[in-house]
Parts: C-alpha cells; structure tokens; sequence
DNA sequence: CTGTTAGCGCATTCAT
DNA sequence: ATGAATGCGCTAACAG
C-alpha cells in the first residue's frame, strides 16, 4: 500500500537496503553524509516504513489497546483524552474496544488480543465480568495491563483509581451535617470495585453519625437511564422521608434528579442530592446538585504513563506502581439566576 | 508473544505448515477428519495467528482509523459507539486519534496512516485544517476514506452528515414563531461545513420572515468553554434586545443557558434558547432549553458501513454514497416540578 | 562504514 | 489431500 518499500529506496540510492535501514533510524555506524543523503530521498519519494514488518521482525507493536465499559460517559472521553495524548508523546497508537459492560464481550476482546496484536492494555472492567481468567491468560503471555477506574481486586496489577472510599464518605457526611437523615444510596454494580467502595464509604458515613443503615434504602442502578428513573421514582414515592440521595456515578445522579422534578421535591430544601459526575457542565446546568468530580483526564494520563514505563523497560506493571487520585467534592450554592 | 505459532502447531500435529494454514482457513482442499483434528488442536493450545504476519503478507490490516476533534463532546462519544460496533461485526479493529481540532496533528496523524497501518478511515475534520492535500495524498494512496459531521467540501469522499441546513432553518423559525425578534446565533468555525450550512439556515429563516440578518448578532464560539461564556454574556448585556439564541453545537448552548442564568434572564419566558445537543440528559436538566438532536449512533453506523462496503468491495468510497440524515427538534415543554 | 544473509509467521504457489 | 519452497518488508547478526 505504500509506494515505495526500502529495497526500493535502496535501488534509488544505489545502497543495500541494510545501510538504508541503518541510515534511517540514525545509527551510529552510518557516516554522517549517507545519513543525510538517504534521510532526503526517503523524504522525497515519501518513504513510510511498513509497521507491520517491523513489528513481525521486533515484537513491538507500538500500539496499546484501552478496553472500556462503554463512552457514553464523561468519565470514559476524559480518560480517552488523557490517554491518547501520553500515547502520542510516545508514538504509540491507540486500540478502542467497547464491552458495554457485559463479560462476553470482554473475553472476546482479550481473546483478540492474545495474538499479540498490542504491546500493553489500558482496561477499565466491564461489571458484567466474573472471573478474571481471560485477563490472567493476558498476563501469563507478557501483557502488561493497568486498570484504572473500575478496576478487579483479585487481578494483580498496577491501578488508578480516585479515592471511593474516602469521597464516599465525605458526600455522604455532607448530606448528613446538611440534617438529612434518610439517605438513600444509588448503587452501580456491587460486583465493581467502585461499587462496593462507594458503598462502603456511605455505610461508615452514617455509622459514624449513629444513623441506622437500611439495606432499603439501597438501589442498584441497573439497566437502562428510563428504567432507573422509574425505579427511582418508585423509591422516592414508597419512603417519603428520604430527605438525601447520594449517587455513584453520573447516569443515576442525573436520574434521581430528574425523579425529584417530576414528583416536585424541592431541590436542595426538600431533598438533597449528591452524586458523581465528571460532566463540566452538568453541576452548572443543574445548580442544585452537589458533584464529586473525578480528575478524569489525569487518570488516563497517569494510567497511560505507568503502562508505557513498563512497557519501554520491559518490567511488569506491579500492583505496587497503583495511584489513588483525590477527587473533589463540589458543593455549588445554588445561586443561579431566576429560571423557568 | 503468541506462546504457539504456526510452524508449532503444525508439529504438534505430525502435519507441515501449510496444511494447518489451510484447515485453520477452511480451505475446501482438506479433508474433514484433518480439519477438526487440527481445528481442536488449535483451540487446546490457545493458538492466535500472528496479525502482522498475515497483515505482512495480504495488504489486509483489518484495522480502520477514526480521527476526531475531541471527544468531550457527546455526539463524538455516540459516533464512536456505533463505529465500534459495525467494526466488531466485520471484524476489524478501531485505531483512535484525536485532532483538538489543529491542522497540524491532523496532518501528523494522516502522515502515520500513509504507511498502510489501515484499511480505511473514518474521519471528521479539525476545524483548524486549511488545505486537504493531507487528506488527497491518503486518497491516492488508495486508502479509502468516509468523512462524517464535520466534512469538506473539496475533498471528494462519500460523507455522512445531518441536514445540517434544514434543522437549522426549521429551528430558527421556531424561535421566530415563538415570536422571537432578534435572535442571536452562536456559530461554530465558520471554516467548518456545519459553521457554514447551519448559519445558512438561519440566514434563510429569518429572511424567509422578513427579519433582516445582522452581523452583530452572530458570534463566532471560538476558545474555551470560560471565555464563550464571558462573550455571549457580554453580547446579552451590550443587545438587551436579543429575545432568542440559536447554538450551533452543544458547548454553545449550554454556555448560553448559563449566560441567560447569571444575567438573570428567564428562560423561556424573557428569552428563548434553541441548541444542538446530543446530550440526552441535557435537555432534561434544562428544561426550557430546545434542542436539535443528531441521530450520532446512526451516524457512526452509517459512516463505518459505507467504509466497510468500500474496504470489502475494493471500490472507492464515492462521493455519490453519501447520506444525509434526519435532525430531531425537541421543544420540551418546560413542565418540570419546582426548583430551587 | 557498508554489504550479504537469514529469519520474524504466515499464505500461497507449485509440486506430488 | 498434503508438503516443500518462496516471499511479504524489515532488522540484525555476521562478514568484510
């Protein structure tokens, strides 16, 4: 597909294809004067070397795979982001493939990539994943993987993650000193590391201020946005005195919000909402809800560093090189103007 | 990296080489019975053909590249969503590249595909791009490229776009039968096809009224999310007047609901907001805000098919396979409970 | 400093 | 129905 290959271009400067070779990746034993000769014609004629001789030849594919639930997400284009930009910096290339969180599809997709086909994987676990089987076969061949976000304790390797647990905690007691008392948790997936932390963080948020959990309290945001309004509706409406919603992630904070205009809570008087979002505008748009904003774009920058650290000095990524960003709890004083 | 390749499995076997290749193939001149046998073999010691081996030998990558502005943005994230699932059907692989919207990584990024990494690209144009001699130079090469959203118009490719003309019209007389008089209209790069076919639209619309087009009304929403902000406030405050805006894409409106919000301007009653926006809860949050929905998924499908029909046929991609597709305008009526 | 040669893993002739 | 030999484009070991 290339016009012209290096024997080609070696015919051109009546040179062995192996000096051209040499010339073109700057080796010390060229002379200075080929170097510069072969360096200018390649120009000219538009030499592009095939990658995927050279990946045959070298093993090295310059090229990582990022594995993601789904993009319909802020979180996920942020991490995108900070990832494709260390991988550019790198002159690595970028793999996309989407699970839509379902276990099948991410065998699939590690099932593809045990051809060799990447030098490293960034992977954020789909919550429909049970064993991790298809990822321990990944790191068994030499693989190098980082999870970030959504991340699975039994795979041992490096990760970065936000501090779940702690802004769990701190949202949690914000709705608490705000003096609600019946607040309800919108779960993802308690199969996710991100689940349960954040579970666990609302649950030592309340034990700490001597309010009782209530297992009903609890919904798990399962299915799609119109099937979790509904079920949220439903809660609000059969525990009235929920005066407090805390959200794990973006869908169900939007989702509960939208719940409380529809039955006409009052937001923040009659009821509080605090959830995650990584959504710039969302906590703008929405005044009233408070947000805990992940460093979105970091994560994948960070992530994306430590995978390309092990890959350049051939080391495994260890579960030691791991990260925890803060994240950040944005409280807005609804403040906006006049509206409706 | 692969732990089996083919010369071993066919050891294994007592078979040579070739033989496997061709029962891993299908291939109708082997027998059943060595079919299977190998076929199980294969399965029990995980072997993956090496990609680049094949890739090496065929011209075929079974990979395609999408290049995109940015990915914060919700139309990008559907767009990609319904790629990578059109890809996954055909079996192919989705290399990702992200532009900000500068000419010059757009350029770099052209210039890593001109080596035969892909078999085709999906591509939606910076808006910092002038010429397309990038984009020609992929063309000769015979790397088949389908444009969507943000297309120009002098490269001659199939393109995948929305009817970018109408639904503007259609909105702007929305804004004039809701008896909007002066109506501002935030535009993207105006070097961009969408800049340029929406304020078409809304120059048509308005002329069409009898409402005359004045320049001062239009401002161009260059620069970051802050400073747009700061300059539609700015416009709202210098032209009291303005009763109606139109955004050209969903940054922009939002911005300007915000701008409404602090200066106090009540939306829809004072002032009436009609925006693109893919983001389904957007229109929710902001109930008085109007949106234009793009068809993004679809979009994305349609564009990766056209592709695929060119990669699979080994025809050009012609101009003549374009496809516009059908906007949504959703007027909500702003029926929320209370707020604040 | 430069050329010759071999081989990465695979698919495909051409033989048998 | 199967095997032997060749080459895709490149790099590196081994000469000189």
């Amino acid at each position: 597909m290339s016009f012209v290959n290096l024997r080609q271009l070696a015919g051109e400067l009546g040179l062995s294809s192996s000096t051209v070779s040499r010339a073109m990746r700057d080796s010390y034993e060229i002379s200075t004067a080929t170097r510069e000769r072969v360096q200018t014609v390649a120009r000219q004629l538009n030499y592009q070397p095939n990658p995927f001789a050279g990946s045959l030849r070298n093993n090295v594919t310059k090229t990582i795979a990022v594995i993601l639930p789904q993009l319909d997400n802020h979180f996920f284009s942020l991490a995108i982001n900070g990832i494709e930009e260390v991988a550019q910096q790198n002159g690595y290339h970028v793999l996309i493939y989407l699970t839509h969180d379902s276990g099948e599809q991410e065998k699939a997709v590690t099932k593809y990539l045990t051809s060799g086909r990447v030098d490293g994987i960034l992977l954020a676990l789909a919550s429909g994943t049970r064993g991790v089987g298809h990822l321990e076969k990944l790191k068994l061949l030499g693989v190098p993987i980082v999870q970030f976000d959504r991340v699975s304790e039994t795979l041992r390797t490096a990760t970065v993650t936000t501090d779940d647990y702690a802004s769990s905690y701190q949202a949690t007691e914000h709705l608490i000193k705000a003096g609600c008392r019946t607040i309800a948790h919108l779960l993802v997936s308690e199969s996710l590391s991100i689940g349960s932390k954040r579970l666990k963080g609302y649950q030592a948020a309340l034990e700490a201020h001597r309010i009782p959990f209530d297992a009903g309290l609890v919904l798990n945001g399962r299915g799609s946005n119109d099937n979790n309004l509904r079920r949220i509706t439903q809660l609000l409406e059969q525990r009235p005195e929920i005066d407090g919603i805390f959200a794990a992630v973006e869908r169900l904070a939007l989702s509960s919000y939208l719940a409380c205009q529809r039955l006409g809570r009052a937001i923040p008087q009659d009821i509080k909402i605090v959830g995650f979002s990584n959504m710039e505008t969302a906590s703008l748009l929405a005044p009233s809800l408070t947000t805990i904003t992940q460093p979105a774009y970091a994560i994948g920058k960070e992530a994306a560093r430590i995978l390309f650290q092990a890959i350049i000095k051939h080391k495994p990524v260890l579960p030691a090189h791991s990260l925890e960003l803060k994240s950040e709890l944005i409280a807005r004083a609804s403040t906006a103007g006049p509206l409706r």
